[in-house]
DNA sequence: TATGAATGAGATTTCATTCAT
DNA sequence: CATGAATGAAATCTCATTCAT
């Protein structure tokens, strides 16, 4: 397992670099440190192994979200937690450019797999229940809650991607403190956007 | 001048398509109905083409943004016509997955482009402006302004690049009415979330 | 067409000497003198290539038969012609090679095209009629026409392509002469097999 | 010997479909459910495994021609068992291929092996009498012996080769009926014509 | 004997770019 | 400006063979 594991990784990193077109084969294997018809011997083709790379990395992050959802908590710590871990999973030097290519291209590959694995741990509907309960209890506005949830990741993920260009537009200087101030700074302009008066 | 714009509107779709390193320059050619070796008496190099074709797109985009902080509007119709403008933009089939694309890989092209342009018209000192004011006078909270836009821009964007795995995660059926809604979805929420109460 | 032909020309050499499977397209382009990527551009791939070297074979080789009907012989005439005309197509050091392996895997390639020229000329009818015609004037025995011609065509092929194992066997030294008296000795036991007595 | 056998097997049908080019010896192991490292440590190499394959099937035809010839048969016997030989011979589906691929790639192989079986059971000479006496007992014309029996076995031959060829031309629908006919009409006409009139 | 992984050379195919006309 | 053909470098993939266990 060890020159499989060891191409996936060399493999994620070259496709975070150059796209999946851009990519080379040649180069994979160098980094891997392995013969390049290993890569054919373990995976059949850069198709697929660009798929075992999205694969291995779409596999750790599902569980985060459950985990989060099953801690029964307030809707300020959870909104702050989500935020946190929204920030956290896209701030992956490598997993971002491989996400936004993967949009760019009608993400056919990593929407398949996005979509299986929300729906075996059945997200959609617990995160649905959660705002729903929410709001019976009075304590957030009613809000339609498909846009506001996609609002809030928006607010979290729309950095990181463009953080580059963002930091220079607004002149920010201290970016790690930037970053690690965002959670906080989305979760007070999205709790007091939903939360009744 | 025909052949040259025919170029660049076949090269955009191109570009959109498969992005810079999986474009093909005879598919641009045969798309274009041109001969391929036009190309390269008009762009010189297929780098130069995909830079005149992101030329072409973003010089277009700017105005609007300025025409909208003349216009001496509300905080409500301010956000909602800011919000509408982005949904705009960023609609645009073929801009997006090449926007999406120069963010992946550093955007080292797009960066410059937008920044220029942006400083050239200084928006952001604009932009800045019209908020300070609005939390002098009271009508907002004091909230920091880089993170409030940043999110801001963030909930509108966010959605169109994902929209076809959000669609699917959320079941949106009514995916015209979901996208034509969200302006004011979105103003709505951020509204709330600066307001003072 | 130049270059084309001469593709073609050193295609039918590779392909003969050494199967489609063994044939290099690096070989052929450096016996035609042509860059290797010129075979792609102007045939596409191996496979069409090998297809194309078919068709330019078969097509110059379906004329003669039926000039051969043409010509109203007698019976004696006829099959001499016949024979001397299977001789002279399967001398072909490129095409029997080449023939001899399509037989050797199905044939696909060669049987369509075989059967369409076949059925252009309507050939199998007139061969048909023609010995037909001989059995009603009783100048030939009433014998299965099928059976017979394929028979007949057997007896000049076999010899052609077996040659170099049947000179040895049975101590054939003057190869030549054995080879140009074959047509008349084939035609001597055929004519005497279908003959009335 | 178990495994050597099940390699032969598999190879036998491997080089049949394929040729020797074409074949892959991934494939041959997989067939013959042995690992690939295997067939090089029972046979060297994927050269030798083809001369295994072919000797093998060498081997089992010669006694048969000797059993014909050692039977004291009438003219007519003799020709008609002869001609179910040879229709048994080829009809053996994976041996056919691979003699019609040694053929055109000039067979040194099988001619070697056939030559030396021929010649050890000096099967040339013990023919050569057979016809010689029945033409000195008048009962046949005199015909070259050589040119008649390579007609001979070429009318046997070449149909089973181009069966499926043939039949779509000559729309032969019964194919078993015209298979098992064929050796009494081959030996029909060739009877008649070496035979004294 | 048997296996899964590894290797190196080379095969087919692709593609940006240029040339001759 | 325009074209069809040409080029060279390199990309993906294959495959007979070997190695370590």
């Amino acid at each position: 397992m060890e020159t499989r594991d060891s191409i996936i990784a060399s493999a994620k990193n070259e496709f975070a670099r150059f796209g999946f077109e851009g990519a080379r084969v040649d180069r994979i294997a160098r980094l891997a440190k392995v013969n390049k018809a290993m890569i054919y011997y373990h995976f059949g083709s850069k198709k697929r192994l660009y798929r075992a790379v999205i694969e291995n990395q779409l596999s750790t992050k599902a569980d985060f979200i459950e985990a989060i959802l099953r801690q029964d908590l307030t809707i300020d710590e959870f909104v702050l937690q989500l935020a946190s871990f929204y920030a956290r999973v896209f701030s992956d030097n490598e997993f971002l450019p491989i996400f936004l290519r993967e949009l760019a291209s009608g993400g056919i590959q990593v929407k398949e797999i996005i979509l299986k694995t929300i729906s075996q741990k059945n997200l959609t509907a617990k995160l649905r229940n959660y705002f729903e309960a929410e709001m019976a209890s009075g304590r957030i506005r009613r809000v339609n809650i498909e846009h506001a949830i996609i609002s809030f990741i928006g607010m979290n993920v729309f950095y990181i991607a463009v953080a580059s260009i963002a930091n220079q537009i607004w002149e920010i200087e201290n970016v790690e403190g930037f970053l690690s101030d965002r959670p906080r700074q989305v979760a007070d302009i999205f709790l007091n956007g939903i939360k009744a008066k």
